[in-house]
DNA sequence: CCTTGACTTAAAGTTCACTTTAAGTTGTAT
DNA sequence: ATACAACTTAAAGTGAACTTTAAGTCAAGG
């Protein structure tokens, strides 16, 4: 089975100008060509475009994914390099989750912090309002919050 | 307490010139000015950042985050707007964290792949590996990678 | 009073990742 | 043979979020 550049952007729901635009960029360099020099992406092309999406969503740069690339292409002598970028991209996706839990958190108490208000009609309600109010789990979340008026 | 643009920036751990431009964007229509002109942060100002801050770090684009300070500023009528804000803000990170999840599962799967690859002394250990020789824990994120072979 | 570092603004510049445009070519279907 | 959709390229354009520059002002210390 092979496919058109029109074809593959629809199996990876992107848009066909985006995969051009990753192979003029050098991303791409093992995709083949028809005689009339029409891209020809076959079933491995696949592997790879799978393997940049997931570099990518962990926030490499395009750059950087063509110095993987790169260094694929080299063979057996860059497993160490490519090991080690895995291992980075790891731990940086990682440290993205535990900011987006932080951010959660934050989010929690503030849908709450709305619920509340909008029961009460006012935002006012939380003036008055101790510890003992905020459901426990979101007490870590408020406090964080208020940890810049506890500086100097 | 009070903080020039350059002190808050340093609390916040972000550039002058970045809160300048949140300023410029009409984020922060509350912070004063001296006399002279110059912005004085207050604590209550900082209460304003970090929400901003969550905000942006839940995807929020600047031109949102505006809207959602002039709601805060009209009070209480638009409570219920700024609640639903919120909730699908909440439910945005909420996604993000599933697709994160995913990556990571592609990238611990990849860091298996070129540590078995490291010690063979090439990558071609896995041209002959059946599922069973994947870790258990890895084989849905192969899977994943290989779910393109098995479309049409 | 004067120096000096940090502040002010408007406007231009940067980076990233695409997207669009324009002009032309390929390949399939009738 | 011809029409037509989808392909090709180079180059220009877009949008988001800043950052930098330039020219000038403020305010605290000596």
């Amino acid at each position: 089975m092979i496919y058109t550049v029109g074809e593959a952007a629809k199996v990876l729901d992107v848009a066909p100008s985006t995969i051009r635009y990753y192979d003029k960029e050098g991303l791409l360099p093992f995709v083949e060509r028809s005689g009339g020099g029409i891209r020809v992406f076959k079933e491995k092309d696949f592997d790879w475009l799978l393997i940049i999406e997931c570099l990518k969503k962990s926030g490499l740069q395009i750059k950087d994914i063509k110095r993987f690339i790169d260094m694929a292409l080299k063979g057996d002598e860059t497993i160490d390099e490519r090991l080690e970028l895995f291992q980075n991209q790891r731990k940086k996706v990682i440290k993205q989750m535990e900011e987006l839990q932080q951010t959660l958190d934050t989010l929690d108490y503030k849908c709450w912090y709305y619920e509340t208000a909008k029961q009460a009609g006012t935002t006012a309600v939380h003036d008055h309002l101790s510890v003992e109010d905020i459901p426990e789990h979101l007490r870590s979340a408020k406090e964080n919050l208020d940890r810049l008026h506890r500086r100097g």
